[in-house]
DNA sequence: CTGTAGTGTACTTATTTAGGTATGTTGTGG
DNA sequence: CCACAACATACCTAAATAAGTACACTACAG
């Protein structure tokens, strides 16, 4: 699936889920405190993530985004591990740009 | 939580998964052909949507976004009882948008 | 400790989005 | 069938983002 494509699919959740509570764009756009325009884009693929958070905030489906959200919680025991040092930057490798590298755990 | 913070936290969630994966931000702002300045500001939690989607795809996590894309079905039979038609605009109510309560002088 | 890649901040210009408004089409209730 | 709210499309101006480039700071490998 494209991305565009993805972007759509995402558009017409939002339209579902705005029709599913009998909810006009106006109203809906209204109750998110961005214009009526922004909820016609985003039903169409487009849009900022501020406005997608906005709408979906409205329509109450923050939740669903959460399993996204969530990090993996690493325990006290594992930082020990770790020698309770976490990378704040990426490469480690002294050759630059490796574009492609394999992703082992 | 507010949106800005909701925002930052999606950005602290895409740094995190770039991180773990030990990649930088020009690498994989070039996979997934974008700019630098993208990745940069989807870490800061600005940007637009479809660069959100063209960065989550190449951290390879668009799947965690599937909870949400996903729609509940409906069975056929439940569609008989709907009469076979789905909403396509809100409202059924004939009493227009009551904007503000009255405005009294 | 040192050199440097990775990152954050900042600026310019091009493109996109947001907000406002106007007009035409159509789903829907009555 | 009819009236009208809901929606789509389009245009304008302002604001934000995207792309390119530059520079200062610092995590971190050696």
């Amino acid at each position: 699936m494209t991305d565009k494509a993805l972007a759509l699919e995402i558009g017409a959740r939002i339209k579902g889920l705005r029709l599913r509570r009998n909810r006009s764009q106006q109203q809906v756009a209204t109750a998110a405190v961005v214009s009526l325009n922004v909820v016609k884009a985003l039903e169409a693929g487009k849009g900022k993530l501020s406005s997608l958070i906005a709408v979906l905030r409205e329509l109450e489906v923050l939740d669903d985004l959460e399993p996204f959200i969530r990090v993996p919680e690493v325990s006290p025991l594992e930082l020990v591990k770790q020698q309770g040092k976490r990378r704040q930057r990426a490469s480690g490798s002294r050759e630059p740009q490796k574009s492609e590298g394999p992703f082992e755990w």
